[in-house]
DNA sequence: ACCTGAACACCGTTCAAGT
DNA sequence: ACCTGAACACCGTTCAAGT
């Protein structure tokens, strides 16, 4: 383990700067901006040196998303003291916040398996919430994965909404923004989609992600409440 | 609207035609077979041809994701005279049919607005199915939006756990690739997910997407009998 | 082992030109 | 109005070569 270093110019790279690099222009520009080249170049090294460290492009964007997953907590519904679905609302909105941080990396989690580490790591963590909520085992790994789709699909489409690369505008500006678009549709094709227009300019606030949640647990806790009722193992 | 066409050898290109190569390709080679140079190819123009009739390539996938959603046919939540939770289960294995017949589409629909006219058919199609239920509009409304977000966002992380382009495997094929998969899980790191793999295995098939959908609903349920006992009004 | 220069086989898009 | 040839400014990836 002596790791040795540095002796002249090699090793001007390591994995951690290129996925530094390739996550700033993934956050600045958007996925057209993070390109092998342009990564590269951001570390000052050209474009083929990248693929000593990664195989391909898309690996260097798995491990990005990798990167990104690893930035959430695990403490936030750790605490067995409070009620599971307190546990996991706060689990839920920690991860929307650190995962909206970066909005072009969102595509490349729902178009892909999900299946590092962190992924896995979360999906642990919701098994162990559905287990708390008094789930038998299949029906606990059932539900976590509808809280996955739940979570990843809302903030996907979250993101989808704007169009610009770049952070996230704050979110009275994308409510505003789908007003002004939401009131051009069409009453006569569209009425109940018109009549709802100021509704539906708030699909992207954290207040619907959370009401959408609260159902999705509303769904999960009948279910819990129907498995004890049934005099099953809990 | 005397629409003259065809004299001499211009016009031999419609929207139709291009759309049509364009899914085509979608379908046998995934995004990366979709180029426009492939399309013109197919539809046998020079690429720039392409341009006579759509601004941009980001504007040909939209009209094709345009394409496949108009493919849903709008009668099988027609029905009132059924419950309405049988309507949108119907409604949602359709869509699940029709949508997943294009696997590479998914990633263009979660990650672009959803704003056209079959995606706003749709919403106005849940959007009335939710008043169905006895909801008041701005709930129905956002129950519709939480319906999308689990359509999308299942459909979405169903067809990234196939790496191959081409039409989606059978589903038995697509649940043993995964068993195989997560047969892998380390049990030390993650016990619960090591423990829960044959289910997880089953999280790709259609029963678990209507397994999720009945918890939604069940969600959503409890929400309107909540405002049927508050006398809220209908 | 790590990095470079040069090249290959592609992209999307634009522009001037032809009918 | 519709289509072509040629070009521009990019891609991801590979390969031989240098240290």
């Amino acid at each position: 383990m002596t790791e040795r270093r540095r002796r002249g110019p090699r090793r001007a790279l390591t994995e951690e700067a290129i996925l530094d690099a390739a996550l700033e222009l993934l956050d600045e520009g958007g996925a057209d901006a993070a390109s092998i080249r342009t990564i590269a170049a951001r570390v000052g090294v050209a474009p083929n040196a990248v693929y000593t460290y990664f195989p391909s492009k898309a690996a260097v964007l798995r491990a990005v998303v990798e990167r990104i997953l690893g930035d959430i907590e695990h403490d936030v519904a750790a605490d067995r003291a409070r009620p599971w679905r307190e546990r996991v609302e706060s689990l839920a909105l920690h991860v929307r916040e650190r995962v909206l941080a970066h909005p072009a990396a969102l595509p490349l989690m729902v178009g892909g398996p999900l299946d590092g580490r962190n992924a896995l790591a979360l999906h642990e963590q919701l098994l162990d919430l559905m287990g708390d909520a008094g789930l038998p085992p299949s029906d606990a790994a059932r539900a976590a994965y509808l809280l996955v789709v739940y979570l990843f699909g809302a903030m996907a489409l979250n993101v989808a909404q704007v169009p610009e690369p770049g952070p996230l505008p704050p979110e009275a500006e994308r409510v505003a923004a789908r007003r002004r678009r939401f009131a051009a549709v069409p009453t006569e094709s569209f009425p109940r989609t018109a009549a709802a227009a100021d509704t539906i300019a708030t699909y992207v606030t954290s207040e619907q992600f959370l009401w959408g949640l609260r159902r999705v647990l509303d769904g999960i806790s009948a279910l819990a409440a129907h498995t004890a009722t049934d005099g099953s193992p809990a």
